[in-house]
DNA sequence: TTGTACGCGTTATCAC
DNA sequence: GTGATAACGCGTACAA
């Protein structure tokens, strides 16, 4: 009265993937029966029940998430678009990200972009072509027109720190102009009076806008400013736009970098180079709150970007109804001693 | 003799992914015409597919993978599983994994685990629930069983820098082993007289077999060792590493970290705290070569994982027909200052 | 409670 | 060169 084929030969080691339909054959039951007990909805009584397990579990069947999202349920697909994800700020992000997201029952696509218009846009359309629920930009600015065509797909689309309006995406953001305003007068205070300000050649939203702020404050103090852009967004360019700012007859003695990576370089240099003491000197000041910005060699004053506060609000819009959403997150003084107290 | 419904109402704003059946309709043509613009398969006319692009293009089409895995073509989906991404090493080594999947047309499914079993088998399950045609293992170990349940549903697996043997899946690791016996030669050479193992309370394989080389050489040596596991594998615990073993009356002149984050948090801790200098009073050496190792405030002597080599190989490997490969990668001695040079 | 039948988006096969 | 049709694995109305 029960299922034949019991002898286990069936074909466990086949290269194809176990079906809903492998598991009710051997079950003896039918295929509704299997999605029935594995999706919880309708009923099945005990007995059928256990023979599926049973099943499944000699076959080792695991349900088919890509066909279930096939008839128009969400495909929990959630595509990460960013770039320089080995970077001590964007993997920190990711991590934070991927874990709320996870939390909330998604999983994280990955797409490691380098940055520029088209490889975002690349980044996009992959997350249109898997059918992702949602694309979230970490980095880069994608075409407005793709844009458009993934909310019509009917996909979220969330910005991160992306100045840009548009109708439909949800946008997070932290406030740089405040944070900078405040980098400034914390050179001031500490008697600093010839500032300058550590940028890279990247063109990326954030640091536009920081180098933006922080040239306004200086203007709006009367002074006058020295901007740097020596090469990408890293260790080597801080190192670098030391040995362009320290060289000369009046150098610096205030800096602000508009990334912690920017900062470390330059300090090492500043140090190890042109002899300097930080912060008797020279002041520094970073911003993102990377790990290395606390270790004892730096102990960087910077501004803190709320990853964690990002990551759980990223994942709370995605799975809310409400869309267009635009928030705006707090950035964190961080005091240590890169910049004279008095 | 061509398409109505030219008057652009359909439906570009509905919640919903526009499908090859909408893009047939709209262009007069059939769901084959369709299927074959895109897929390159069979042949289609000019016109047909001037007037499929034009409509694809208006509606904002773009093919559904997931359908497409459906019929039984490989999902293209390859599943990292990877714990403390946010961590300079592994974060370089997503960065690179998916750098060259994406490269031989793969995309990344990034599952972030505690590192603890039960998660790494919970991230298996979510491998197969998503058809990933493989598995990277990059931190963890998983149950045996699940593993053949992965390979009995066609996919691969890859274990990276794990010991453990089984039939069918595929590894690729580093020598351990040689590296350590390296690492006390270089101590040893630089005249250090009492030798130190800074580890962590993490079990992972490659850091107990860092550990136990290291033991074995220093006991073919003729050297006792001191072995420190203050905490997790961590920057912090690297410098709680040092408060313990300086603080003693005989305390290490030759300290090997089994990580660099341990090395430049005992680098820290030893110089600012404890006042040594390095190398003159204590050599350090690290593993990994994280960017920060070469960080001038450090310039840790340290062995580099070729973690672009495992990323191309890991690639390629996924992308092979050989099922059970078995490769080892050299470790490459960075010489820097943190070791006296003789 | 259970099974049958259908739809989801795609590709492959076949007849035209 | 083209279009109808079946198949893939799943969820789910609907009927038994």
């Amino acid at each position: 009265m029960d299922d034949p084929a019991n002898s286990r030969p069936d074909r466990p080691e086949r290269g194809s993937f176990v079906s809903a339909g492998d598991v009710a054959e051997r079950a003896g039951v039918s295929r509704s029966a299997v999605s029935r007990t594995f999706s919880g909805a309708g009923s099945v009584s005990a007995a059928t029940r256990r023979k599926v397990m049973k099943a499944a579990e000699e076959l080792g069947y695991h349900a088919n998430h890509l066909a279930r999202g096939l008839t128009g349920e969400p495909s929990d697909i959630v595509c990460l678009i960013a770039a320089d994800i080995g970077q001590p700020f964007q993997a920190r992000m990711l991590e934070q990200v991927t874990r709320h997201l996870q939390l909330r029952g998604k999983v994280a696509m990955v797409i490691n972009t380098a940055g520029d218009g088209d490889s975002v846009s690349h980044a996009l359309r992959q997350s249109l072509h898997y059918r992702a629920e949602a694309s979230v930009v970490l980095t880069g600015t994608p075409s407005e027109k793709l844009v458009q065509t993934c909310l019509s797909n009917g996909q979220r689309v969330v910005l991160v720190n992306r100045d840009d309006e548009a109708p439909g995406v949800d946008r997070l953001r932290v406030d740089n102009d405040r944070a900078c305003v405040e980098a400034l007068a914390l050179l001031r205070r500490a008697g600093c009076e010839r500032v300058a300000c550590v940028s890279s050649r990247a063109r990326t939203t954030s640091l536009l806008s920081r180098e933006a702020a922080f040239s306004r404050a200086a203007e709006a103090a009367g002074l006058t400013l020295d901007l740097t852009r020596a090469g990408p967004t890293s260790y080597e360019t801080g190192a670098e736009s030391a040995r362009l700012l320290l060289g000369r007859a009046a150098p610096p003695d205030g800096v602000f970098c508009v990334t912690d990576l920017l900062a470390l370089g330059f300090m090492d240099a500043a140090r190890h180079v042109f002899g300097r003491r930080i912060p008797e000197d020279l002041c520094v000041i970073g911003f993102d709150d990377v790990p290395q910005a606390s270790w004892t060699s730096y102990e960087l004053t910077t501004f803190r970007q709320p990853i964690e506060e990002f990551a759980e609000r990223i994942a709370a819009v995605l799975t809310s109804d409400e869309v267009g959403h635009s928030e705006v997150l707090e950035v964190l003084p961080v005091w240590r001693s890169s910049v004279r107290m008095a």
